[in-house]
DNA sequence: CTTAAATGTGTGCACTGTCAACATTATAAT
DNA sequence: ATTATAATGTTGACAGTGCACACATTTAAG
């Protein structure tokens, strides 16, 4: 005997769109399939996200907060093992969560100022990661601290972005030489070490 | 009197369609509205383009070929005036052509490998690329000139999502402290500068 | 000159974002 | 407690989308 108002419809949309956008892609998530499988009609999505932007923004947001969590576990006296935790805990969500990472990474939501709470979980998270660079790196000046984060941002970004394409590519491409593909599989089979190199050079 | 047969109506819409993705975002560049803008019925397209990825794909292409070109364009003695000059032609491009960059280093092609000729223009740019970056460093070690390469791209990819991101933000959150916008800000008021010190670390 | 292939058009299906009109329920004011 | 109002749900509609199909016209090959 399920009532006309649902209760908790906002929250239960946000955890099934969440799933939607990883396991289809978050082009592949629209408003009314998540209606369909919310088992809802078609427009009462627009009752808790007035656009589709909206609920990218939402979704978005909730990656922030995820992998502020798993970038924030290693809580050691050694800085660099922090940052090396948070380096391979951010390629792994990169990795595994990469529909929702091309969310808040990509270009779909272009401003986030637009939507406040994802602007500050993104904050959050910038303001956690530079604050393991300043610790590591023994950095005093604030421009530099800002500079080198920027920078190992950059890194490791790009980086997920390769590793992905690496993922996505039938295995016999990796015969070809001279391709970025290449030199990317090289990487991927010592990233252990890759990260170790990386970091000492911050 | 325009006969039936357009006879060149496989350049016309790739150019339109080049046109269409840098004005109105590859989200906006559908099959139809470039049937549309090209004064050809709406499934004509499909005669050239089997799918709408393989009309991405298209675009794609063009975008390395136009980045390859200027991106050779410097070919001077010193290899450190190289590589800056390469490294500013593709922020440039990236910046310019925002949303053919998306289409290139973005998701929505997830497979080069089903695209022969994007595959090749692609690979012809990291080629280029990754020889700038030898003749720089002078390094010998095969493995050490791709993970050199890779880093700068890297780096120098997250660089350009960053500009974008502040040049899609109000100007007002500059002063909101502690933001990553923030640091972008400061590194593009001196991007000559950063670029030097990059370049030099590498 | 005929026939097949290439390239164009028109129609239709299932899907999308969004809006307006309406139904039901929860909440605040009396 | 009753009533007005706001919140939240449903239905129906519109224009736009990718794509498949049948059909028309032109070009090229035999």
């Amino acid at each position: 005997m399920k009532s006309y108002h649902h209760g908790n419809l906002k929250k239960e949309l946000l955890a099934c769109a969440l799933k939607m956008c990883e396991r289809d892609g978050y082009t592949k998530l629209s408003i009314r399939s998540l209606a369909k499988e919310s088992n809802v009609s078609q427009t009462a999505p627009y009752r808790h996200f007035k656009t589709k932007e909206e609920l990218y923004a939402a979704v978005a947001t909730e990656g922030f907060n995820k992998l502020y969590k798993v970038m924030s576990k290693s809580k050691s006296q050694d800085h660099k093992k922090n940052l090396i935790s948070s380096g391979k805990e951010y390629i792994n969500f990169g990795l595994k969560n990469s529909n929702t990472y091309d969310l808040m990474f990509g270009t779909a939501i272009a401003d986030f100022t637009k939507y406040p709470s994802l602007f500050i979980s993104a904050n959050k998270l910038y303001q956690h990661f530079r604050s393991e660079v300043a610790n590591h790196s023994n950095e005093k000046d604030q421009d530099r601290i800002d500079e080198k984060s920027i920078d190992t941002w950059a890194k490791i970004h790009g980086l997920v972005g390769l590793l992905r394409k690496l993922q996505a590519v039938p295995s016999k491409v990796l015969k070809i030489p001279d391709t970025p593909i290449v030199a990317i599989n090289k990487i991927s089979k010592d990233l252990d070490g890759y990260l170790e190199r990386f970091i000492e050079k911050i």
